[in-house]
DNA sequence: TTCCAACGAGACGGACCGTATCGTCTCGTT
DNA sequence: AACGAGACGATACGGTCCGTCTCGTTGGAA
């Protein structure tokens, strides 16, 4: 069990493997891409995606997190009009089917995969619920945000609603949601 | 594609894969439990299976409602008491890990299964869902629940965060939270 | 220039998939 | 009582994909 050369790694299969699990996500779907899958499209023995990688998740998360971009909190002073903003984009990019499928699946394939579960909450979900629970710090030094509130709960309030209709799929994704939701959310905080 | 006559179907073998698939995915985990797996235990031919189910879903999701016992809405009058006990209940309950990681796989399925995802909405999550709607309307009649409030969106506030927490386990999953989460959930409402 | 580990390729045993028959065991019908 | 339809247990089948294990080949580090 040791550990390979970095310093001797191609860079050209480890770019063709991401590219080629990226498409392969998003021509197939999450749970049709297999790691053979991947290794065919990129021309490479699956050996070298086994030697640098310990599951398709990891590879996939990977893909993914080449191509993102991170949630920018604004801070006007107005809690609400931030939220508002916040929460509209984040409807709108959690209804593009595209990359979302893949997400949902990433998501839901955390729950039998520990390692997979920690690169995902470090790389994705963990920078986005921390800049939302300092936006709430700021508000509530502002008073925006009720003294003894929880934090960590009141980021569940904002951003657990959504993940739950996008997860379920109950009810439609649009932007008067992200407004109702917004409106519910600055009840329950102030 | 002709269905198969209903009438002489076998009990005995019905009973014998729901209990195996119980079994199974108690023992082996969702992900590990396979339809020839279900068969073996069963002491059932493939077949059988694939005569009356269309997936391993549906099977275990089968099973799953068999043993449910359904959520249950106190109307006190009173509803933060009422949400209090309810969400307390609902966290005790998703916090037990045997029943809970196979619900959580069964979610996982539903992304890339129509049929399946149907089926859970329409057999657990709906009636739930439902029941919280009332509740929460009758809250609305009382003045507990301010007018104009979209009672889908409340819902989701409800049991979003639970979900959320649920699912990607950021925090602990207790009673504390139960309680804090009702606190702002009450407050959204009002 | 030499060396050696990463590389592309693919064989391998194994697990399951979903389908297709076997012969057997109930039934309701005649 | 004899028949026929259809569900049953069992099992063979061709597939796909897994993760491991070689092969030569190749390209970066010393």
């Amino acid at each position: 069990m040791r550990s390979p050369d970095a310093s001797r790694r191609s860079d050209r299969a480890r770019t063709a493997i991401l590219t080629a699990a990226a498409e392969a996500v998003a021509e197939l779907g999450y749970a049709k891409t297999s790691i053979e899958g991947i290794a065919g499209r990129a021309g490479v023995g699956k050996q070298t995606i086994y030697r640098w990688w310990p599951s398709k998740g990891a590879v996939v998360l990977d893909a993914l997190v080449a191509e993102q971009v991170d949630l920018e909190w604004p801070d006007s002073g107005d809690l609400e009009a931030d939220l508002r903003l916040v929460l509209r984009a984040t409807v709108a990019e959690f209804a593009d089917e595209s990359q979302s499928a893949t997400l949902r699946a990433l998501m839901l394939d955390m729950q039998n995969d520990a390692a997979l579960s920690e690169q995902v909450h470090t790389r994705m979900l963990g920078p986005q619920l921390a800049a939302t629970k300092r936006r709430l710090e700021s508000a509530q030094r502002t008073g925006q945000v009720a003294e003894g509130i929880d934090l960590d709960v009141a980021v569940e309030v904002v951003f657990g609603p959504i993940y739950h209709r996008w997860i379920l799929r109950t009810h439609p994704f649009d932007e008067a949601y992200a407004d109702a939701l917004t409106a519910l959310a600055v009840r329950a905080l102030r």
